[in-house]
DNA sequence: CTGCAATTTAAATGATTATTTCAAATAGCT
DNA sequence: AGCTATTTGAAATAATCATTTAAATTGCAG
């Protein structure tokens, strides 16, 4: 069969184009003819080569997700015997290195499935994020302390989360711009590593927290004879 | 001129159909005949009423936005003499109920927006929006204390509006999945009380941490021959 | 009750835009 | 040379919508 085992130069150039044009328009606003031009191939290759538009969509978001994490360990290089704070830091870290770096797509186009779903990428994505997602819930829980229920651990991550996701929401990655129409009101001159130890402190002062009053909840709970709410 | 001194049946229904509809699928998915039905109009009556679609989307989102804060006054109901924590949970309390409450459709259609933008919207938003913003960043700094810099008051800021607006960005508005295609991974039952209190806390011991930062970093800059970092 | 202006209606206009297919051309390999 | 994989350009196919128009209707003032 010629060449071509994996991946000619062909196929791999839509596969890239399309991780980008997705990313930035999501997948009903993009056109198969733009992804081509993007791509610098003819219009038919994508079925040629993926059979249909949503099949590239799934390969494109696999694609960007492989090379994402390729470029940001999940653990942020950071070893798995280190004290949890520099583990939790690790992980901040690869998160928001990924939402951050314009050259990485996953995040990006997952948040362009969620405001737009169109349910082609939901198991996909699930399939692969979950895994990341338990290990930083896992690092969540040992900060909160022995007490936490799983309640306290969903809380917590639910307010990390929402602080690395962030920038993405409101178009704040470097050159968002340059595509995005209107330029938005509020987009601060922003560098990773400023505000990811920003979100790292803030957020291990809310976890300090929200572990204080769980082991106060859990001493008022015990010694006098059980009181609830 | 007959009746109709401002708001006829019509208009308003048109105008109510409208904001669910752009709250749901944005301005470019949404059909004007697909507003119309919802209203219980004719296909003709957005022009006849509101010129063109483009009119009708700021009409809605003005509409949504008067109608939530009158539902949700800004201040949450604290007074303005308040303890500055009092204030602040006041302000998270409204923020937090007009982006759960699903008879609140501002800022889910300022989501939408910002996902896919028409810049149709950005003048109204942000001549709305801001002096609300402006108001809790003030907040912010008189909780980070005097020596707080811009930047402080912002990524601060930051931390606090990503909490407040997470569960729009996954789609976990109470009644979300009835129109939302594919039910998501992630949508814990959450109840605005909870999670709003969560954020409060979380966020306040943030703040906290931030000022001690803050203030430390002023010690080491003033009393010694200055050293910066 | 008449006539006028505001509204509502149904149908059509008109213009656009995109995925997919196809048959012919090309290029690489043996 | 001959086979197969790829690339090409163009066309087929299809699906929509915002907006306009002219006719019908409504409600009220005179």
């Amino acid at each position: 069969m010629g060449r071509s085992r994996e991946m000619t130069g062909t196929c791999r150039q839509i596969l890239e184009a399309a991780t980008v044009a997705f990313s930035r328009k999501g997948f009903r606003a993009t056109t198969i003819a733009e992804i081509c031009v993007l791509a610098g191939t003819n219009l038919a290759s994508v079925n040629y080569h993926f059979g249909d538009k949503e099949n590239l969509y799934i390969e494109a978001w696999r694609e960007a997700f492989r090379r994402s994490l390729e470029k940001h360990p999940p653990d942020g290089g950071v070893a798995p015997d280190a004290p949890v704070e520099e583990r939790f830091r690790g992980r901040i870290m690869s998160i928001m290195g990924r939402v951050l770096d314009p050259e990485c797509y996953d995040f990006e186009i997952a948040h362009m499935e969620i405001g737009n779903p169109t349910g082609i990428l939901f198991d996909v994505i699930h399939e692969h994020m979950e895994p990341l997602d338990a290990e930083l819930d896992a690092i969540v829980r040992e900060l909160l302390g022995p007490r936490a229920t799983a309640e306290d651990v969903q809380l917590c991550s639910m307010s990390i989360r929402a602080q690395c996701l962030n920038p993405m929401v409101f178009s704040m990655r470097p050159g968002a711009h340059e595509y995005l129409p209107p330029p938005l009101p509020l987009s601060p001159k922003l560098n990773l590593v400023l505000v990811a130890d920003h979100v790292i402190r803030f957020s291990l002062a809310g976890i300090a927290e929200a572990r204080r009053q769980i082991e106060s909840r859990a001493r008022a709970g015990k010694q006098p004879a059980a009181r609830r709410r």
